[in-house]
DNA sequence: TTTAGGG
DNA sequence: CCCTAAA
């Protein structure tokens, strides 16, 4: 469908297949099972699978799912919302037009369910990209030319040139490895990583790409389907230039069975991966470093650029209690894909950076994002939850913000309304935020126990993940609760004020206070601009709470001298009468 | 643990 | 928001 619009891109993912689509993917196929989307307009979406035919069985609603996953993704873009590839998708939008959505809009990240998917006809070689490298770039001319391999690959016969020669093959780059052995392991892993050799119709032995016999299951169609394909690839394979030619007296060859652009997902382990490195396992099945792998492997290589892959793995502990902070995720997508070196199998090879999209179970807490206020909302998609879900718990804490508010800390009237209109500029503030850069990206799963912490910002900074936007409800809770407790007793307040809020912590409140102070004596002298003139992309805290600070402060006195001076002089209790 | 302040 | 030093 899109891949007219761009058939020269050149998938390049292929040094990390298992990507957070494949996550995702995994999701939808491990449990075999439907997912029933319903949409706007009460369209549903189906979408359903098996291991062996998703590319297949998948193009009819790629569209939708694509939809879909955007749909989902959109709903989280209000307080994260990062989050999504692309951030324009309106909600509007996901209405019958699947196809216009779809066409107008581009999912870098989604790539791959939108590529495969969506080109039946495209080449299924082509590694969804991490980012679409649009010119030059490391290994963006690149692809695996498989086109070559026939039958059965025995690396065992060959040369260290001729693994050379097959290495460059597989990965696209040189090598200078002279370890046969080596060379063997990696350009296995390579065929097994780009041709899902494990879980499909080959496997790997001894050094040796087989073809299982007793695999049918995709061989009727499906061959067809991906010799077109192939053939298709090398046609289009005219940045390949260097591709080395493996030349004649090659047995390398390989009869392709590419389970549609690498779909079948792979629940690697380091350990199973590891457990690869070991030469001769006989039959054991190859699996794929994660990108959980690599992403982890990339936060501790910045540190321990020798760390053996055990230790890194292991080192980086998943205890629910881990929280795992990575160096360098998240390139803005469509960047040039950036690599770095890595040591895997006793070499420096390179691997791309990934990207932290979102991981696990696809969410299901779009509503997090939706401000306490909003509770109608809220309470219905509510039910939808499992309730188990951490993010669950957040909303309900949200919930109750609410009522904590509806209850009485907010006393002022005025104060209420104009945070009506705060939260929505807030929110649309958010968003433009996150879609203005260009890069879109995702927030994870603000709760789940592993995820990103970071995001890029449009302005090259990192924006913390675990941000979530102060609602002015909690704003303004928090100024009640100074006013009842005073400034510093953070934990009073937030145990009484906040008791619902569980994810504001004291620490949380301080600093907020202190930002209010900051904001609050920062834009009186202006008096006028207020809240519209949010140029700080934060959220623009309504004068009325802003004065409440203030004074708040100054009975606290907690205004730093140079500040006073710059309060003195407005009329503070011209203004104050007129709210309170 | 809670506060305060720096990053 | 996160981290840390201090209390």
């Amino acid at each position: 469908m899109t891949h007219d619009s761009e058939p020269e891109v050149v998938g390049d993912g292929i040094y990390i297949p298992a990507t957070d689509d494949d996550m995702k993917s995994e999701d939808l196929i491990d449990h075999k099972s439907s997912l029933h989307f319903v949409m706007n307009n009460s369209q549903t979406a189906v979408y359903s699978s098996n291991d062996d035919t998703f590319g297949q069985e998948f193009t009819p609603i790629d569209c939708e799912l694509e939809e879909l996953l955007k749909f989902e993704d959109h709903f989280t873009q209000g307080e994260r919302s990062d989050a999504v590839v692309d951030t324009t998708v309106d909600l509007g939008k996901l209405n019958p037009k699947f196809e216009e959505v779809t066409r107008s809009e581009s999912t870098p990240v989604g790539g791959q369910i939108d590529q495969s998917g969506d080109r039946k006809e495209a080449d299924p070689l082509l590694e969804p990209a991490e980012s679409e490298p649009s010119t030059s770039t490391v290994c963006a001319s690149w692809k695996p030319d498989f086109s070559m391999l026939k039958g059965e690959i025995c690396l065992d016969n060959l040369s260290v040139r001729e693994l050379h020669a097959t290495f460059k093959a597989t990965f696209g780059r040189e090598t200078s490895v002279k370890d046969k052995q080596w060379l063997k392991r990696r350009i296995s892993m390579g065929l097994s990583n780009s041709c899902d050799v494990s879980s499909t119709t080959f496997i790997i032995e001894n050094n040796k790409v087989k073809k299982k016999d007793n695999v049918e299951d995709c061989n009727s169609e499906d061959k067809n389907h991906n010799k077109n394909s192939v053939t298709g690839h090398e046609g289009r394979n005219v940045t390949g230039d260097n591709n080395t030619s493996l030349g004649d007296s090659q047995t390398i060859q390989m009869e392709g069975h590419y389970s549609g652009g690498n779909k079948t997902v792979q629940s690697a382990t380091p350990k199973h991966y590891i457990a690869f490195e070991d030469d001769n396992q006989g039959n054991k099945r190859v699996r794929k470093p994660t990108r959980r792998y690599i992403e982890e492997v990339s936060e501790s290589d910045s540190r321990e650029n020798s760390g053996r892959l055990v230790s890194s793995v292991k080192s980086s502990g998943n205890g629910p209690r881990t929280r795992v902070r990575p160096v360098h995720n998240i390139q803005p997508i469509r960047k040039p894909l950036a690599t770095r070196q890595d040591s895997l199998g006793g070499s420096w090879v390179e691997i791309p950076y990934v990207s932290r999209i979102r991981r696990g179970r696809p969410r299901e807490n779009f509503l997090t994002l939706m401000p306490c206020e909003m509770g109608t909302t809220e309470r219905l998609v509510k039910k939808a939850h499992d309730g188990h879900d951490p993010q669950s718990d957040n909303e309900i804490e949200n919930e109750e913000c609410k009522v904590t508010t509806a209850a009485g800390w907010l006393q002022h009237p005025l104060i209420k309304e104009s945070g009506e209109n705060e939260q929505y500029s807030e929110q649309s503030a958010d968003l433009n935020n996150n879609s203005d850069g260009g890069n879109v990206n995702s927030y994870a799963d603000i709760d789940s126990d592993d995820n990103i912490l970071t995001v890029p910002t449009a302005k090259g900074g990192m924006r913390r993940k675990h941000h979530r936007p102060w609602t002015l409800s909690e704003v303004a809770m928090l100024v009640e609760g100074v006013s009842k407790y005073g400034a510093g007793r953070w934990s009073e307040i937030k145990r009484i004020a906040f008791a619902t809020c569980s994810h504001r912590t004291s620490v949380d409140l301080k600093d907020k206070w202190r930002n209010l102070l900051r904001a609050s004596f920062a834009q009186l002298p202006a008096e006028k601009g207020v809240q519209n003139s949010k140029k700080h992309s934060s959220i623009p805290i309504p004068a009325p709470i802003l004065l409440r600070v203030r004074e708040l402060a100054e009975t606290q006195s907690q205004v730093s001298p140079d500040l006073k001076a710059v309060k003195s002089g407005s009329n503070i209790n011209d203004i104050r009468s007129g709210f309170l």
